[in-house]
DNA sequence: TGAAAAATGTTGGAATATCCACATTGCTGA
DNA sequence: TCAGCAATGTGGATATTCCAACATTTTTCA
């Protein structure tokens, strides 16, 4: 299917259903929350069509679905974030959840964009800790901002759509004019070697953050174990804790321990 | 109102009006909607008496009222921002569809943060128009990420959530070390003696976006003329065109064109 | 204590959304 | 071209929500 629409903005072929649904993601990121018979009018289809377009979408995760209307997906703004959201989500909620009990009122931190450091904004934001933050992720910012007692400090940089977030020679420098009490980040795969990331430009990021903060927590849920990326953060030894969801294998428990990583592991989760 | 204050005093635990509101805003942080129904059955209440909670939260801007129910501003939707963003919608799409229209391929671009501006971002986004976008917005540079043709750059400095855009020194700072074809900025007034803005701290991003770019559009929707914010951005003559939805009243009309600023009136667009 | 005010509950009708079955349209490929 | 399939539209029965007016309970305060 190739790109249409825009050729013939007069005549206006109706969208199609692929148009349609990212017109619909696009929308909500405009507004929380949109009324399928807005949607209907808007595209001029009927309600039927439209809400079997957004039952799509909600089964895929990218959106929920309300009584009326659609709100915009709690968890990540892109397909990308969400598809890896999905996976391991209670585990990345579990990490999230037991970071965020680390923090302290009055805590300056910087925080790495990622899926699982997500998930410990979220809760940050829920348990209203004043703090200041520094990150250069933007769902981290939105939803921290949503904590009246938490301050934000955003990164400068190149913006990477994949990854909401911001990279690149200026975050770094920025990065580096900045001291903190705590740092949180993910990563691609944890291993004996160290901690390692796929993501270009993402590892620069890590690092600068790890080497401006006093004490340094990475978040890595089990399926991380053992994996390598691209580009290694750092050694072992560089972490004060790791945060994760289950106990590591023999080999990297012991590594671990020889380079005196505390290792906190979350709790499973009674809510609430 | 002076009755939550009351009953703040003498805080009894039972589950009173003030209670029954924080704890709605509180699962809001953690779900992005949530149905009248379900709340009225948490509470055990009667589902009018959420009704009226939410009325009330949703009057006061503390949170989405949707069919149904009830949503956060999820995303970086603020309050304030959404409220603007309902009034003069189809307005705001016009102008920012308009301006869309005068990016060509290769530009590069300065956007201010603001409910038009995002909806030139959208338009932008649409067009796929290869270019290069300097913003201080977070959901402007959400949405020009969808558009693989443009590369972003964020500014840094403080969240600002209620705008959902960074401000202060280090975003100028970051913004006058750039240099643009045209900026792009929103204004809460436009009137004979300037442009003005309300926001706290935008006043000067914007100053600063106009002091280093070639050219200078502002858009503006029509009920913004003959106001003035708080603080003044510029002099008409500092404009290049504005971009609206409607002639401005005579003497606005006659000191624009003693500026020799350009009046781009957005056409009636069909809908989308 | 007792009356006024506030908060909450109840009711019924209007509006809206959902769900389902089936008709229709419009692509696509043999 | 035409059959087949996916996408979309239609209509009606059902469920949910909304809204406004009024009844009831609880709280406040003189």
């Amino acid at each position: 299917m190739s790109l249409l629409a825009k050729s013939e903005e007069n005549a206006r072929p109706r969208l199609r259903k692929a148009d349609r649904r990212s017109q619909i993601l696009q929308d909500l990121k405009l507004r929380p929350h949109i009324r399928i018979s807005e949607l209907a009018d808007q595209f001029r289809v009927s309600t039927e069509t439209v809400r079997r377009d957004v039952d799509e979408l909600g089964r895929a995760g990218l959106l929920n679905r309300a009584h009326g209307g659609v709100s915009a997906s709690a968890h990540g703004h892109y397909p990308d974030l969400d598809a890896r959201s999905r996976e391991c989500f209670a585990e990345r909620e579990r990490i999230g959840r037991r970071a965020a009990m680390l923090i302290e009122a009055g805590d300056t931190l910087m925080i790495d964009g990622g899926s699982t450091t997500m998930q410990f904004a979220r809760f940050l934001a829920f348990n209203e800790t004043p703090c200041t933050v520094v990150t250069n992720s933007l769902p981290i910012a939105l939803t921290l901002g949503r904590s009246s007692a938490a301050e934000i400090i955003l990164c400068p940089g190149e913006y990477l759509a994949s990854e909401s977030a911001v990279v690149g020679a200026d975050a770094v420098e920025y990065l580096a004019s900045h001291n903190v009490d705590r740092c949180f980040i993910g990563a691609s795969g944890l291993s004996t070697t160290g901690l390692s990331e796929s993501v270009r430009g993402f590892a620069a990021v890590k690092k600068t953050m790890l080497a401006h903060s006093k004490t340094h927590y990475a978040l890595i849920d089990g399926g991380k174990f053992g994996k390598t990326g691209l580009s290694r953060v750092g050694e072992l030894s560089t972490l004060t804790s790791i945060i994760v969801d289950r106990t590591p294998e023999p080999t990297l428990m012991t590594a671990l321990t020889d380079a005196n990583v505390e290792i906190l592991i979350a709790p499973e989760g009674e809510h609430d």
